[in-house]
DNA sequence: GTTATTGCAAATGATTTGCACAAGG
DNA sequence: CCTTGTGCAAATCATTTGCAATAAC
């Protein structure tokens, strides 16, 4: 885990005459332990594995808090759940691209994006705050060789292949 | 409306062995009459206001349909409910970008940025499908001049200021 | 001691679904 | 007719919330 998350939490939690609690501690510990992008109830099921006594409210309660000190950032990844991505500390502007053949996610930082983006923004009469490119795409791979190694991974982690509906 | 939308779905009615009712002419004739973004509530109001025999569950079934047709796009606003997105047969590639002063959301066309994306993703080794572009700004009229006639117009109007949470 | 935090279970709210009846082709 | 579509009400399911007990500071 990064070593500045906890003094950043901690920062925006003096900030706000908030507590700093056992149980947030665990859940924060849980979520900046890896890269992957996760939803509440994932969440959930990490942290009752370390400690069962954590409530899902809390864990709910929690990843508002990390959302509102901009530690965390939800995403869309056209799911009915809330996606987190725990990745906007080490690559601030970083966008996602998804597979729609195998429902990868990967993220990627281009600056000449911002850069247009940017500028697009001003030449509308606003100053940019923040944006959100997601690219959906097919592989390659797939459409050449009849196959995609990320496919048959996630065939067999039996994680979803396709946006639901 | 757009004369081609009737026909773009009778088509994929057709192919799809499905059939055109009376439901259906009313909702899209409600859906394509304006260029607003909504929610399937807001529309399930407007399209009772014309007939009554409509019920909310053949609106969102409606609502499916009209996506999976691609006629209709769901986009993100940051709302807990759904929004849909009237625009794209029009415009099939523009982008949003929401102001976080006044809400207000203002859709625009940029080759650049699509091109931009593009090549991104191709050197990424996919193939390009779809890409969605938000972005979050704030009125450079209400930091400059301390007002902005949009903000002023959402609070008569009552539409809600700012994202929830 | 105060006040924020937690766990629990109940509440919420958008969306979906099962089913009997109606209607398109 | 035969099958798809509709309305209704009940079901789902992620997320939120009220409240009494608990723990920060």
């Amino acid at each position: 885990m990064d070593a500045g998350v906890q003094e950043r939490l901690d920062d925006f939690i003096r900030r706000k005459g908030l507590r700093r609690t056992g149980q947030r501690d665990m859940i924060i510990k849980s979520v900046f332990s890896q890269d992957d992008h996760f939803t509440a109830e994932e969440l959930f099921d990490r942290v009752r594995k370390s400690s069962s006594d954590i409530s899902r409210a809390t864990v709910y309660r929690t990843l508002g808090l990390l959302v509102e000190a901009d530690l965390l950032r939800e995403i869309d990844l056209g799911e009915n759940q809330t996606t987190y991505d725990p990745n906007f500390l080490d690559k601030p502007s970083h966008n996602h691209l998804v597979c729609i053949d195998c429902g990868r996610v990967l993220e990627f930082e281009d600056a000449q994006i911002d850069l247009l983006n940017d500028s697009v923004t001003r030449r509308l009469g606003f100053r940019p705050v923040r944006q959100t490119l997601k690219i959906e795409a097919s592989c390659e791979q797939l459409r050449l060789n009849g196959r995609c190694t990320n496919l048959i991974a996630s065939r067999l982690t039996g994680k979803r292949l396709r946006k639901k509906r």
